[in-house]
DNA sequence: CCCTCCTTGATACGCTCGTATCATTTGGTA
DNA sequence: TACCAAATGATACGAGCGTATCAAGGAGGG
C-alpha cells in the first residue's frame, strides 16, 4: 500500500464527502464519483471501506494536530490568553473550512460512540494530540502541568460546544464571538495571578 | 395515529437502540426485534421510518426540557451558581442513564448536520428549549436577559463538550468534576458582582 | 349470525451497499 | 522483444435495507 497520488486523491474525496454529508454520505461508490475514478480504484487503494475510513480519520487527526503545532512554531511563545484567543479564532466555525472541520469532528464523535473500534481510536488520537499540544503551550507560558491540562481541556470542550451551537443555529457568529469574549474577560485576570 | 401502548413500546425500543448503537442501529427490523413485535407492527404504528424517528426525537426533546422544568419547579428559586452547579451535576455523563442521554444527543447532533430537515428541527427544539429554560432561571435570579442567555448557552456548550471528552475517555469522571469545580470557582465571584 | 374494521402476521419487491471476480492495459526490465 | 507485476476497468453477487402487498385473526354492533 504505497502512498500514491491516486490514494491521496481518494482520501481527499472521502474528506469532502465526510464534510458535506456526514458518515452516511461516504459510500464506496460515492467516493469513486467524487474522486472521478472507478469503483474498482477505490477498492484498490483503499482496500476495504473500514480501512479507508480509518486511514482518512487518522490523516485528519494528524493534520489537525500538525496545523496547531505549525501555528505555535510560527507565532512563537505567546501568553496563555493569546494562545486561547487564537484557539477560539480558529476553532469557531465561522468560515466554510472550519465548518467542514467541525462537521467532520462531529462525525468522528458519533462514530466513536457507535463504533469505538475504528473511529474511536482516531478520535481519541485527535483529541489527545490537540490536548497535549495546547496544554504544552499553556504550560510553557507559566501554568502548572495540572492547571495547563485542565484549562486546555476546558477550552477544547467549550469550543466544541459553542461550535455545535453555532452550526445548529442556536447562536449567530456574532453572538458566539461575544460569548467567547465574555468568557475570556473572566478568564484573563485569573491567568495573570 | 392514536397514542396506544403499542406505539409507546415501539418508541421506547427506538430510544434504547438509539442510546445503545447510534443511528445506524435503528432499522425497522431492529426496532421490531427490540420491541419484540413483528416488522409489520413497526410499520403500522410508526408508518415510515423517518416519521417514527422524528416522533421519537421530538418526544426526547420534550422529555429533556420537561425534566428540567420539573426540576426547577421542585427546587424553587436558587442562586445562579446553584442552578449552574445542578445543571452540570445532571448533564455530566456519570451514570448509565446520562451516558445514554448524551449518546442520543450526539446522534441528534450528527443527524442535524447530515439531515437538517428531520432531526435538525428536533435538535433545535431540544437546544432552544433547554436554553430558554436555563436562561429563564438565571434571569429570574438577578441576571440581565442578555447576560442570562449568554451564560446559559456557555454552560450548555461547556457541559456538552466536557461530556464528549468524558465519553471518549479523555477525561475521567473525577477530572471532569475537578474541571467543572475549577470553572465554577472562577465564575462564582463574577456572578455576585 | 355475520359483517366490518382494527390489529397482526408472513412474505415479496426494488434498491443500494460492500465486496469479489474476471479481464485488460501499462510500464519497467531481463 | 518478451514478460511480469502493478494499475485500471466492467460487471456480478449476496446481504440488508425500507416499503408494499396479500392474508388471516378477533372483537363489537346490525
Amino acid at each position: 500500500m504505497v502512498e500514491s497520488t491516486r490514494r491521496t486523491e481518494i482520501m481527499e474525496a472521502v474528506e469532502r464527502l465526510l464534510a458535506r454529508g456526514g458518515l452516511n454520505a461516504v459510500t464506496m461508490r460515492a467516493v469513486a464519483a467524487e474522486a472521478d475514478v472507478s469503483l474498482r480504484l477505490v477498492q484498490y487503494y483503499g482496500s476495504t471501506k473500514d480501512a479507508l475510513l480509518g486511514a482518512v480519520l487518522d490523516r485528519l487527526a494528524d493534520k489537525s494536530v500538525e496545523r496547531w503545532q505549525a501555528r505555535a512554531r510560527q507565532r512563537g511563545y505567546e501568553s496563555p490568553l493569546e494562545v486561547i484567543t487564537a484557539f477560539f479564532d480558529e476553532a469557531l466555525p465561522t468560515d466554510r473550512a472550519s465548518q467542514d472541520f467541525h462537521r467532520v469532528g462531529v462525525c468522528m464523535e458519533g462514530l466513536a460512540i457507535t463504533d469505538p473500534d475504528m473511529a474511536g481510536q482516531a478520535y481519541q488520537r485527535h483529541l489527545s494530540g490537540l490536548g497535549d499540544h495546547l496544554s504544552g503551550v499553556l504550560k510553557s507560558s507559566g501554568l502548572s502541568a495540572k492547571a495547563a491540562r485542565r484549562l486546555a481541556l476546558e477550552v477544547m470542550a467549550l469550543a466544541h460546544g459553542v461550535g455545535t451551537l453555532v452550526m445548529s443555529g442556536q447562536l449567530s457568529e456574532a453572538e458566539a464571538q461575544a460569548l467567547i469574549k465574555n468568557y475570556l474577560e473572566r478568564l484573563g485576570p485569573q491567568l495573570s495571578r
